[in-house]
RNA sequence: GGGGGCGUGGUGAAGCCUGGAGUUCACGCCGGCCUGUCAAGCCGGAGGUCGCGGGUUCAAAUCCCGUCGUCCCCGCCA
């Protein structure tokens, strides 16, 4: 584009008003032979404003209606639909058309007849009248069809990538994705953020998940990393005096697949010099808004509410609390300090709690009811008791007998029980209850669509978590700045850091924190965490090295960008805004990769597979 | 690493529990009819290693074991 061309090139300007150019796109027509253009106009433009207009269309065949002495189909190009009626007997090349042939036609657009519009269809009050036909690409027979309706084995879709590109929900969901990071780049561009590439063949630090490694051919022997985010490189921006960075980054984490989660993921990474938490939450709660508002025509309401760590494992019994919905939990082992049932004396005697929460008219059969019970026991509880509460302030439950009025009647005061409801209580540790009453909570209350969006900023995470064998791992990572030092130096395990998420109903969206400038600080954080100066100087040299050159204070966040938008898409897994994911064991299955490389390729890189290993191998350890 | 669901003409399913002839439904494909259809309709036809391997049985899509693929979950994901 942008080279001049004759002036027939004017005759095309209404284009400029058409499907793809709102937003001011200079997209033109594109030559086909001579001065023909493949198409003069998107199937959306055409409404009842282009009756009689001479338009020519180019897409794909999707349905064909074939009624012997008139041919409909419906003709899809990037912009949605229209109905095409051509006369065999003006158009013999009609008869031969088949699904998913790419082609051109041009007509007159008219009016359909009296009774014969399609509501369904957007462009349903008209049709082009095809007197001219080019087929530009024939089509073998697709594996399945190209449709919203029709479901596809995802292997097979994966495989056929390009083809499930074109059914209207993906070709959506791309279009999407590049409107939320228009709506991301605009937002930040506009509050002066600097967009910042950083590199991603990088120095491995193996914290935290698993890296993906790169060997090195000039180096043989050593190896890079790809970026398990861009952390250090945009603290080391702030250093540099950038001052508002963003990017949005490709990530890569060598750990098991989900359905949020794949091998290479794409975060909005942000950070901010001489800025903190409430600055990094008014930017985000902007951008937020945008793209909401870009891609669903809601209008959020930002400050998001804020709820603690401790106060969303109390009352939800997870870190990402979906708040759409209540149920929420309550403590009452208050009420039981002094009771006779042996199970909750005990577990409150050893330190632990007793909460429950409200589930409820659910009308479960026993059977139904036995098996949360189970899903209880998977999760790790002891047991699990449902009772049903009824009128006169009793309750229907084989515990019933073991509880005294007092404890009855504060059962449901505190869980607020109307006669029916279904409340489920778990006596034992602070953290089991939590983990089983809040995924209890889920599975009862959980709302399948996201229709509502309920966002949340979970804060005051602590600094460490413990892991197993009691040592401490950084909760966010080692890099978040604690809220008070001397609470961390004196009780690490119990220290609030300054670290927060952003949750979107029940799925956390993203993380960040106030970073530490200061390198001495920063070397605290190793010693409890056990990484000793030798280590940490090996590993983390370069990076304190920076920290010691007058650093800012600064902050920051990263957003998953594929799970944001797999919730405004209605989508449940994130495969399905990602143009070309892999499947759950790392597979492409249209490509075929990964897949065993030409063995001067290895020898260029110093690398000899050990026996067994060897994709060649017959008798390879793994699949 | 562990648990679970699924795998049946090109596609999606039913059949499997309770073994008895590759049986059924819808879509697609091929041929025919049809001038207002719109997931068109009607008639006819082709198309199969029931994922793969082993076992049990007179007999396996069906039961058992293993394996591969795929999806969901636990672990893991600073």
């Amino acid at each position: 584009m942008g080279r001049r061309q004759g002036g027939r090139q004017g005759s095309h300007q209404r284009r400029s008003r058409g499907y793809f150019s709102r937003g001011g796109s200079s997209m033109g027509p594109t030559a086909l032979e001579g001065d023909q253009p493949y198409r003069t106009a998107y199937a959306a433009d055409l409404s009842e404003a282009s009756v009689g207009e001479r338009i020519r269309l180019a897409g794909w065949v999707a349905r064909r209606r074939d009624q012997g002495g008139v041919y409909f189909f419906d003709l899809r190009d990037a912009s949605g639909v229209v109905q095409v009626v051509i006369d065999p007997a003006e158009v013999p090349a009609a008869r031969d058309l088949r699904a998913e042939y790419c082609i051109s036609v041009e007509g007159p657009v008219r009016l359909r007849p009296a009774g014969m519009a399609n509501p369904d269809l957007a462009t349903g009050a008209v049709e082009l009248a095809a007197d001219q036909l080019g087929v530009l690409s024939r089509s073998e027979p697709v594996p399945f069809i190209i449709d919203d309706r029709a479901e596809a084995d995802e292997r097979l879709r994966l495989e056929y990538r390009y083809l499930d590109l074109r059914r209207p929900r993906m070709a959506k969901n791309l279009r999407a994705r590049s409107l939320a990071a228009a709506a991301m780049r605009d937002t930040l561009g506009r509050r002066g953020f600097l967009e910042v590439e950083t590199p991603t063949l990088i120095r491995s630090t193996p914290e935290g998940a698993r890296d993906m490694l790169v060997p090195s051919r000039l180096r043989r022997g050593d190896f890079y990393a790809l970026p398990q985010s861009p952390q250090l490189f945009k603290q080391l921006l702030m250093v540099g005096g950038v001052d508002r960075y963003y990017q949005i980054a490709r990530c890569y984490r060598d750990e098991d697949f989900r359905s949020d989660r794949q091998l290479e993921f794409t975060q909005l990474d942000i950070e901010g010099a001489f800025w903190g938490r409430d600055g990094v939450f008014e930017t985000l709660e902007a951008v937020v808004q945008a793209v909401v508002e870009r891609l669903r025509g809601v209008t959020l309401e930002p400050p998001f509410p804020r709820l603690t760590y401790a106060e969303a494992l109390l009352r939800y019994g997870t870190d990402k609390p979906d708040v759409r919905f209540g149920m929420e939990i309550s403590d009452l082992s208050d009420a039981f300090l002094k009771t006779k049932f042996r199970a909750f004396a005990a577990t409150l005697e050893d330190g632990g709690v007793i909460r429950g929460f409200n589930a409820g008219k659910q009308e479960m059969s026993r059977s139904q009811l036995d098996g949360l019970a189970t899903r209880a026991k998977e999760l790790g509880a002891k047991g699990l008791i449902s009772a049903v509460a009824e009128e006169g302030g009793t309750l229907r439950s084989q515990t019933a007998k073991h509880l005294s009025e007092f404890e009855t009647a504060a059962i449901i005061e505190d869980l607020k029980g109307q006669p029916g409801d279904l409340l489920l209580l778990v006596a034992d540790t602070a953290a089991v209850a939590a983990q089983v009453l809040g995924q209890l909570r889920l599975q009862l209350g959980r709302p399948d669509r996201h229709d509502d969006l309920s966002f949340l900023w979970v804060i005051d995470f602590p600094v460490f978590d413990e892991v197993e064998g009691g040592g401490l791992a950084p909760s966010h990572h080692p890099f978040t700045a604690p809220v008070d030092l001397v609470e961390m130096r004196e009780r690490p395990r119990t220290a609030i850091a300054k670290a927060y998420d952003l949750v979107l109903n029940g799925s956390e969206l993203g993380s960040g924190s106030v970073r530490i400038h200061d390198p001495e600080v920063q070397q605290e954080v190793f010693d409890i965490l056990g990484i000793s100066a030798d280590e940490s100087e090996r590993r983390f040299g370069w990076f304190i090295k920076a920290l010691r050159y007058g650093t800012p204070p600064h902050a920051g966040f990263a957003l998953g960008v594929d799970r944001f938008l797999a919730i405004l898409q209605q989508e449940t897994s994130i495969r399905e805004v990602i143009p070309f994911p892999k499947t759950q064991t790392g597979i492409d299955p249209m490509t075929g990769s990964p897949t065993a490389v030409d063995p001067v390729q290895l020898a260029e890189l110093g690398i000899e597979l050990r026996a067994g290993v060897d994709a060649d191998d017959p008798d390879r350890e793994d699949g």
